[in-house]
DNA sequence: GCCAACGTTGGC
DNA sequence: GCCAACGTTGGC
């Protein structure tokens, strides 16, 4: 089981709208980047975890942990012309975006800032993607050490 | 294949 | 709202 780490904006979709979801799962949609399509499409697994990162917001952090409950298949609102996400690039016969399905496991306690988290980076969560200058990246994985470091922040 | 222009991300 | 970083696009 591998262990990733997902950024959004909970002013369009954060841990509130997962919680409210039917069974608590949604397609995780609208990703149009190329490396984190990749792990979509080809490394992310049923059964593994991620955690819910909250960007663009007052205090960007750590939410909550997910389980993906369905690996990647194509991304539908690629193809919706109306949608926000269209891509007409992207042929229902070859799709380029992908999506997973994930469910919320449970909130965290409290948000785990970023800045928190940053003041571990050259220690306990050394090499951390998130954490990496520059980073934009939607989607990171996780060593599995830093996952378990982060849940005794908490 | 280079690289300038442009758009997006996301912390601050 | 600013702006640095970085991915993508497209002319050449």
């Amino acid at each position: 089981m591998r262990y990733w780490l997902m950024k959004t904006e909970p002013a369009t979709f954060g841990v509130e709208h997962l919680a409210a979801a039917p069974r608590r799962s949604s397609p995780w949609d609208g990703v149009r980047n190329f490396q984190a399509r990749n792990m979509l499409r080809d490394e992310m697994q049923r059964g593994d975890e991620a955690f819910l990162y909250h960007s663009s917001c007052a205090v960007p952090g750590i939410a909550a942990i997910m389980r993906i409950v369905k690996p990647g298949y194509p991304d539908a609102t690629a193809f919706d012309r109306r949608h926000h996400h269209y891509d007409a690039d992207s042929d229902p016969k070859n799709p380029r975006w992908f999506m997973v399905d994930v469910q919320l496991k449970r909130p965290l306690a409290r948000v785990i800032p970023l800045e928190e988290l940053r003041a571990f980076a050259a220690r306990e969560l050394k090499g951390m993607v998130l954490l990496r200058p520059g980073n934009r990246l939607s989607i990171t994985p996780l060593e599995a050490a830093h996952w378990k470091f982060i849940l005794t922040l908490e």
